[in-house]
DNA sequence: TTGAAAGCGGTACCAT
DNA sequence: ATGGTACCGCTTTCAA
């Protein structure tokens, strides 16, 4: 059913040779005459061979697969993750299995397993859900980005953006542009503990550095839909305290929720509160007012992932943190609606 | 360097057992005493056995795998689709291989054979680029969504949307808001072919049953980058004739771009010139002014890919071809900004 | 330059 | 209930 039933077997008796010789031809390794090589490959594409790769991995104890997981590829900043990480792979000659794990430990482990059941040569973690990996892998190659663990796996890179830097710079901007009551919108960054979360610290860090009294930072107890919560939070915090003049969003789906709600409680956004938000997606862009954001430089960390796994599988040292540079991008929201 | 190096043998010997135990314990297929399955279960454990998907494969002749190409996961009704069939796939115990073609034929070429190279049980193409897949895929069944072909594949599903009637539907509704003078924005649809495709027919279909004359369609030869190509197609076609007062686009990227368009003419979206989409993507619900759209029920189609595909895989007789409805939208750009 | 054969890690048939 | 073993398709010594 699933192959076509040709195989090696069948090139070599029908061309005459041995298998040892057609698999020669067929990966250019060893010697064998120029007739040969035309003889075999001619009777291979003639039978339309296709080499079993459950066969060489089972031989070769090597899949030329590495494992990408990610919570969901449907979220934009993933999805160009995953393709960029995938596509720097692929040049290298690696196919990718691309795991959704809906941020679910469960569903994570589940896809570690059967990952590792298939012998990927490599394991990446994007995103969000973190987990008892690091005892499962074993010596497996990873790369984490964005991913939050105690502890490491034993070869491991982990190559992203300065978190709490970014924060940092986040709340920076509305300070420079005359915030003084700052929150940050905590929804949706993993429950019970984004209070610890290098986001959240970068955010008091810069309230600290700028003499600022830090807001009940906003928050939603639910994960998933982040742009209702955030809305909702934002709501509901304004009308328990209407002082705040300035939100830091961590990503720009809730920073498109913060909107929402601005715009429904009728406070002017870039005006009477600033707003910033990160990714940089596509949306920051295109809705009314423009969102002020932080280019990630998706791109780059998505193609430094894939190098940094392709290092190891050529048996290099993991390069251990590689820190990609961001940009702050501000439109209407921080710099106001004249912009 | 792939695998953890303990195998069956190992599991057996040291339970003192032999492998065709271990496997049915492992499997609860056969039969065997309680006593030996907690033993082996408890060896299996101990030792973090996981067993090799490579020689299972190689052994079973299939793999539990199927391969979904699509041409770019970073578009968000492509990674909509493969999130959805992947899902409905993984509920029965299927993993699969998602390969991004960048809509170019030598990449899907490749990894069609990659994917087969890989005893995939299945193959789901969605959307866009057309090929040779037929001629290669053998008896494997397939699943097309979105995709163009001449010839099918032997056994072959094909699930989604009328698009000729999509068109219909998008053209009816321009023409019910008093539009007289309607182009077809055919950008990034592939090319040559474009004319001759559902959607340009559908479009030509309603024209002809509401007696309107069809505009030189607006049409640009690059692939890619769709807004901006859409948007420069618009703008240049205004130049030429200023009458249009109506816009069917294939897509919401294209929809983006002809908004960039009517606001940098000057010209008033849903007054002056009406504008209608297709896929009602966020871009669509959250742009200023909001553009009219087509729900297409991407879930729904996803699902019934995956459905269709586990049909097959299970080995009943193809489906066919699958509808799935849509629902217009109507927004702004269509109704006019007061809505 | 080519070939014979062992072995990768499972599964399943056939004995026992 | 359990074990022995052939076999899946390929790569890779080692010999010829």
């Amino acid at each position: 059913m699933a192959r076509s039933s040709v195989s090696i077997y069948d090139i070599a008796r029908i061309a005459g040779v041995s298998t040892a010789t057609v698999s020669n031809v067929l990966n250019g390794k060893g010697r064998f005459s120029q007739a040969t090589k035309e003889l075999v490959e001619s009777v291979a594409a003639e039978q339309g061979y296709v080499a079993s790769y459950a066969a060489k991995v089972l031989r070769e104890d090597r899949s030329r697969t590495v494992g990408i997981l990610t919570p969901d590829v449907s979220n934009e900043f993933f999805s160009a993750m995953v393709l960029g990480a995938e596509a720097t792979l692929n040049d290298a000659g690696y196919s990718s299995f691309i795991c959704n794990t809906g941020n679910r430990q469960d569903r994570a482990a589940a896809s570690v397993r059967s990952l590792m059941e298939k012998s990927v040569d490599g394991l990446v973690f994007i995103g969000g859900s973190r987990g008892a990996e690091p005892a499962v892998v074993g010596d497996l190659p990873c790369v984490l980005s964005d991913y939050e663990t105690q502890t490491l796996p034993a070869r491991c890179a982990v190559v992203g953006n300065d978190l709490r830097g970014m924060t940092r710079s986040q709340a920076a901007v509305l300070a420079r542009r005359g915030c003084e009551h700052i929150a940050y919108v905590g929804v949706g960054t993993g429950g019970r503990r984004w209070k610890t979360s290098p986001r959240y610290l970068g955010y008091l860090d810069a309230l600290d550095v700028l003499g600022l009294e830090p807001m009940a930072a906003l928050e939603s107890p639910i994960e998933g839909a982040s742009r209702d919560e955030a809305k909702a939070a934002v709501v509901e915090a304004f009308a328990r305290n209407s002082s705040v003049d300035g939100l830091v969003a961590p990503g720009d789906r809730i920073a498109l929720g913060c909107l929402d709600a601005l715009l429904e409680l009728g406070v002017e956004p870039g005006g009477d509160v600033r707003l910033i938000g990160c990714d940089d997606s596509v949306y920051s862009r295109i809705v009314t007012p423009a969102i002020s954001s932080v280019d990630r430089h998706v791109p780059e960390i998505a193609a430094q992932c894939g190098r940094a796994m392709l290092a190891m599988l050529a048996g290099e040292e993991p390069v251990g943190q590689v820190l990609v540079p961001y940009d702050v991008v501000e439109r209407e929201t921080t710099l106001g609606p004249s912009a």
